[in-house]
Parts: C-alpha cells; structure tokens; sequence
DNA sequence: CTAGGGTTAG
C-alpha cells in the first residue's frame, strides 16, 4: 500500500474529514498540481465529506488552470447547494474561472448575482481580467469608471486588467490615456503594472513609447528585460534584440527561456547562425533544451539560416510536436525550394491528427509557391475554409497571387483579388506587382500601382518603394508620377 | 484577482 493509498484511508475513516481534505487541496494547488487536485475534490465527495468555503476555491482555480469550463459548471452547481455562494473567496474564484474559460458572460452573471460583489475589488478584477482576455477594452473601461465611482478601492491588478487589452496596434491614445491613470494612482512606478503597460506599448507597435518607458524604469526584473526584448523582435527590429541581450548578460541579469525565445527569433530574421548557435549553447547550459518553445525557434532559425539537416534533426527529436514545429519546418523546406517535401510534411502533419491553423497554410502556400506546385496551392486554398472553416486572411490572398502571379496566370491573380472580401495590404500588391515584373504584364502594374495609391492606408516610404518598384516594371520616368 | 514567449507570404 502506497503512502498515498493509507492516507486516503486514514482521511476516510476520520470523522473530522474537512480540514484535512482542504489542507490536501490547498497544496496541490499551489503547487500548481491541478489535476491531482481535482481528484482529491472528487475523492473527498466520494468518503462522504461534503466541500465547504475553504475546498471550493481551490477546486475551482483547478478548472480554471486547466480549462475545464464543464466541470467548473458541475462545481458551480455543488456551490449554490452547499450554500457558499456569497462566500467572497467562493464568488471571485467563479468569476475568475468563467473568465480565463472564456465563458465571459456567465462570469457576469455570477458577479451580477451578488451585490457583495460590487464592493470587493478582487471580484472586480476578476471580471476585469476575464474581458481584457478577450480584448472587451469598452467592457473593461466601463467596469473600471463603474469601480472608481462606487468608490471601491483600485490596485494594481486593477491596472493590469485595464492595461492589457490596450495593447492593439494604432492604439496609442487609448494606451496614453490608461497610462496616465497609473500615474493618477500611483501605480505606475509598480512592477507589475510597469511590465504590463511595456508591453502594451509594444504591442501597439509604439517601440520607441516602450523604450522610453523602459529607460525610465528603475527597477527592471528579468520580466522587464524579456518584454522589451521581445517587443523589438516582434516589431522585426531583430538588431535591437541582440543589442539589448548582449546589454542584459553585461548586467548580470540571467536569461530564461523567454528571452531566448525572442533572441533566437531574431538570430533567424538575420540569417544569423553564430548568434544562433551562441544561443543554443545558452540553452544547453541553461538546462532549457527540452523547451519546446526554444525547439521551435531553433528549427526555425536552423532553417532560415540555411542548415535544413540540423533543423530536420531537431524536429525529428521532439517527442511532441505542435502545429507551430510543423509549421517551422514546412516553412523551412517551402523557403529554399523543397515544396515536395513541405506539401508531403503537411499532409503528414493531417494525418497524424494536428489540425492546421492560419499560419500552417501560409507556410504550406508559400511553399507550393516557391516550388511552381501552382493546382496543388490552390486545392490547399479550397480545402482551408471548406474542410477547416478557416477564413482566408489577407496573408492568404498574397501567398495565392505570388502563386498563380508566378506561374504566369495574372488574370485569375486579378479575379481572385477583385472577389476577395478582406481589405488588401502591401504585401498582396508587393506580390503582384513583382509578377506582373516577372511577365512584363504593364497594364496590370499600372492597376496595382493605382489601387497603392489610392489606399490612403498604406505608409508613405511604403508606397514610395512600390512606386520604384513599379519604374523598373514599366521603365516610365519617375517624373510622370 | 496577478505583468513577458515559438510558426507566417512580399
């Protein structure tokens, strides 16, 4: 008999079950051992110990950690019979739990139930974090006003629940404006919250707001590091990144797998490899070699950066692979011209039973693209929304004109793009207009520069390089224009 | 109640 076994046994034959059952609970939990602790719930009402206000927080922050929106149900419904209902830990950790299960409108209804709630901030944050989770800004705005008049107290979670869903590109007076109320608050200056309102900067693509926040952040943690970090790699400022690891390590701040992440990302946008693989010593060194986020952005920067055979061995090695490996590597072959390979990885990425998400078809278009496999994209193209339901994005309609526009049918490239239902963007107009180079196809050019034009959108220098872009299509004088 | 991550055509 296991120690695990007697102590059930001990805890079943007590009369006074509750207190030892909970204690259980509460560790398991903290310890972030979910599903052990969900069975410790179910082995509890199973000896006949009835779940009071001190079981059901922690059961339910189980759910919550997991996902488990029906059994958060099955425990909504233990709460009301047992009568805890109006117990605030009982009432915000439901809230939580519908929140982070993206069952936003039953977090509502809890919190609408209880007047309690109007009166508990952590009840309030609750909700608040369950909308900045699905990006409800107007939602949250409203509950934080809402907060702020009743006059219940505002903290730095407050904030964060506030900051994050501010975090939308070309939403910088917003930002500013939730910003400003930190500095109203004197949160600000807390770590957390100056974190949160980092990355919201970056997130917004407003990389220079970020820098300067960071500049002025006295206490900068490893978080901190890793936000501005990746906010320079994921605005494709890949040269800021590794300035500002090589800045980090002379500090004396130690690297986590987050920041690696973000610098091996950019060593991949730079064709990098030395930087790359200074990177994978790190991580061997770190003890962070199994990560599968750091894999990822290995076979990608491997890949990229010309070495297919390492990137294939490191994908070969890992025992579970997500769509985003797949994906990596399917890219990896399509960019240096291997579409077989890619198109036959893809299919066996299906088969192994990975459902294939927007990205995996762009990787996978390309890849027909670059390879000349023109009807074997375009079924892709067919079978992502009938098979899949995935709504073809802008990237998609590129990746279809780079594919028809290279094998030469410009007038199917036309059609396409005039049925398409979603707004253009550069580099759908990059890719016809380097057909229309490929094929001498002037009038077409001359249609695509138009339509550049008048998209009053599209940045200037962007415009401008379509515009000499153009010149070389068409050999007119730059004067014309 | 609680801040940061991998894949994406041109």
């Amino acid at each position: 008999m296991t120690m695990k076994t007697k102590l059930y046994h001990h805890l079943q034959s007590t009369t006074t079950k509750n207190p030892q059952w909970n204690t259980l609970l509460r560790e398991a939990a903290n310890k972030s051992l979910f599903t052990k602790a969900l069975s410790l719930y179910l082995h509890m009402l199973r000896s006949g110990a009835f779940p009071n206000a001190f079981t059901f927080p922690f059961a339910i922050k189980s759910c919550a950690a997991l996902s488990l929106p029906i059994t958060g149900k099955q425990l909504h419904c233990h709460i009301v019979k047992s009568g805890c209902l109006l117990e605030p830990f009982v009432q915000t950790s439901l809230v939580s739990m519908y929140g982070k299960c993206s069952l936003i409108d039953n977090a509502r209804q809890v919190f609408d139930e209880n007047p309690q709630s109007r009166k508990l901030t952590v009840c309030y944050n609750s909700l608040l974090s369950g909308y900045a989770l699905k990006s409800r800004v107007k939602d949250v705005v409203v509950l934080f006003c809402e907060m702020r008049g009743l006059g219940v107290e505002i903290n730095g979670v407050t904030m964060l629940g506030l900051v994050q869903p501010c975090g939308i590109p070309g939403n910088l007076g917003l930002g500013m404006c939730v910003h400003g109320f930190c500095v109203k608050f004197g949160l600000d200056m807390d770590s957390s919250v100056g974190n949160c309102l980092l990355t919201m900067y970056v997130k917004s693509g407003e990389i220079d707001c970020g820098r300067k926040l960071f500049n002025e952040m006295p206490r900068k943690g490893l978080i901190t590091w890793n936000a501005m970090i990746n906010g320079y790699a994921q605005n494709g400022l890949a040269n800021n990144v590794l300035e500002l690891y090589k800045e980090m390590e002379s500090k004396g701040v130690c690297p986590d797998p987050l920041t690696l992440v973000g610098v091996l990302s950019s060593c991949a946008h730079l064709g990098a490899l030395s930087a790359g693989k200074e990177v994978e010593r790190k991580m061997e060194i770190c003890g962070f070699s199994s990560n599968p986020f750091l894999k990822n952005a290995l076979i990608n920067m491997y890949a990229r950066c010309g070495n297919l055979e390492k990137a294939r061995d490191i994908f070969d090695g890992m025992p579970v692979k997500s769509v985003v490996s797949w994906t990596a590597i399917i890219g990896g072959y399509g960019m240096h011209g291997l579409g077989e390979v890619a198109v036959q990885l893809f299919d066996e990425m299906i088969r192994g039973g990975i459902r294939p998400d927007g990205t995996a078809f762009v990787s996978v278009l390309s890849a027909c693209s670059h390879a000349g496999l023109t009807n074997k994209g375009l079924d892709y193209f067919g079978v992502m929304e009938r098979k899949y339901g995935l709504r073809p994005g802008a990237e998609h309609y590129s990746c279809m004109v780079d594919l028809l526009g290279r094998a030469g049918r410009l007038n199917e490239a036309r059609e396409l793009i005039e049925s398409m239902q979603v707004r253009a963007d550069g580099a759908l107009w990059g890719a016809l207009l380097g057909a229309c180079k490929i094929h001498r196809n002037v009038e077409l050019a001359e249609l695509a520069f138009e339509r550049i034009n008048q998209d009053c959108a599209i940045k200037k220098p962007q415009a401008l390089r379509w515009k000499l872009s153009l010149m070389k299509v068409t050999e007119i004088d730059f004067l014309r224009h």
